[in-house]
DNA sequence: GACTGGTAAATTGGATCCAATATCCAGGCA
DNA sequence: TGCCTGGATATTGGATCCAATTTACCAGTC
């Protein structure tokens, strides 16, 4: 991982295109993380987000390390990273397990979005370029011819995070894209299940209509009914099956 | 630190009532923190908070280490939570520093509180109880007598929770209360600075009326102005001599 | 047959050790 | 003189090792 040679070259002509080149090839060819640790945290967190590790799953840290291919110690980092995400649990001297989901979490992130988006849009609303927007309708377009629920949540993600992207406040925003993941892995199970599919697309389409429009009020409202409504059928469902 | 016994008795005569009591006294005596990694992580949180360890602040794991009196490792566990919290940032290879203030992050946490404080505040205000509002008015009163800085954001902070504790969101909570603490951390500076107390109490004397007459409106907007106006205050105060 | 007690295996938490990287400073070269 | 190069030092990142705790299993007893 970090015995790779950072592929500075001996070339002593530096024309400045020859520069520019090489700093993509550079930033490319970069192992996209510095350290063992970043690159497991990374991966951890994808992976529970995505659902390959199911909730509730042991986290043997073992046969982490051994997947991964590095000690035991990154794991444990990263799985502190984690812990802190709420994205896992550490029981001491028994071990950490991915973070159960249950119906009242899943209110729980719903309340948290509804707070947290429309503010995010207000702020980022009057910033958004026409770039922005047509981004988002392309992402909707995407959405329409997809099916798989992991792509189809990265898609979502990223709709929305369109929007609110021109807020220009660095920690609202990742605290919102973290909510939203963390609601991923709870609709994940939804998208299967109920077809919740159109009514959504149909949200977003009237969320894009009202930005386009530059009406804060209505978009907001757009977004706390969509966050709202999608929590609560999310907690009927899984209180169903409790 | 964890080879206490789990004082875990012999006794034979099982009465709810020596269970419950067994428990209470398990609890108190239960050495406060299971595991080294699990103190110096709240240990380092407090002194950051309470500016012991001030913005900037290089963090040599060794030195840590020693003044905690464990190895390098939980201490190294320890400031990966940080890291996660936003208190810390990691630099490869170069150490972890105390996350730095600046007005534009101030400016940040103000409207991830003004966001997310009013859904807490709606949330629980139909719960309160009258012993809440008791010490909710007890606290305000505190407040007025006090004159350190670290004990008023203490209080402050403990004000407002008491306010939103009934909200049943552990989650949200989590969130609001980590928010509250990061901006204390701004708060400290200004206390000392600039004479903005009796105002403040002024609008905590306010919202607590707000919430013993039941006008969830009323106790949001007084929330909202509350913390945005502290933010704007804060900001251009850090602006004036960034 | 169920429960207590004790022992052994597995796994984590913590300490130590080694490698890799960044910083600092001296020295050579244009 | 100023800049780049090279080595010494300090500090982190990662691996290995040891101890402590938990869990499982099994024997013995009521």
């Amino acid at each position: 991982m970090s015995q790779l040679p950072d592929a500075r070259p001996s070339d002593s002509r530096p024309s400045d295109a020859r520069l520019a080149d090489l700093a993509v090839l550079i930033a490319r060819n970069r192992p996209r993380f510095r350290t063992a640790t970043e690159f497991v945290e990374a991966a951890m967190r994808e992976a529970i987000l995505e659902g390959v590790l199911p909730a509730g799953a042991p986290l043997r840290q073992e046969d982490l390390a051994a997947a991964f291919g590095v000690s035991r110690m990154p794991v444990r980092e990263a799985l502190r990273q984690l812990e802190a995400r709420a994205l896992v649990e550490f029981h001491p001297h028994r071990g950490a397990v991915v973070a159960e989901i249950s119906a009242e979490d899943s209110a729980d992130i719903g309340a948290i979005r509804a707070a947290l988006e429309p503010a995010a849009l207000r702020l980022s609303l009057p910033h958004l370029t026409a770039d922005d927007l047509a981004l988002a309708a392309e992402l909707i377009a995407e959405m329409d011819a997809e099916a798989d629920p992991g792509r189809m949540g990265e898609l979502n993600r990223r709709f929305h995070m369109t929007l609110y992207a021109r807020a220009g406040r660095p920690r609202l925003l990742a605290l919102v894209e973290q909510h939203l993941s963390a609601a991923d892995r709870y609709l994940r199970f939804q998208f299967s299940a109920l077809g919740y599919h159109p009514r959504s697309q149909d949200e977003h389409h009237a969320l894009l209509a009202a930005c386009r429009a530059g009406d804060a009020d209505a978009a907001c409202g757009i977004v706390v009914r969509h966050v709202i409504q999608a929590g609560e059928q999310l907690s009927a469902f899984l209180d169903g099956r409790g």
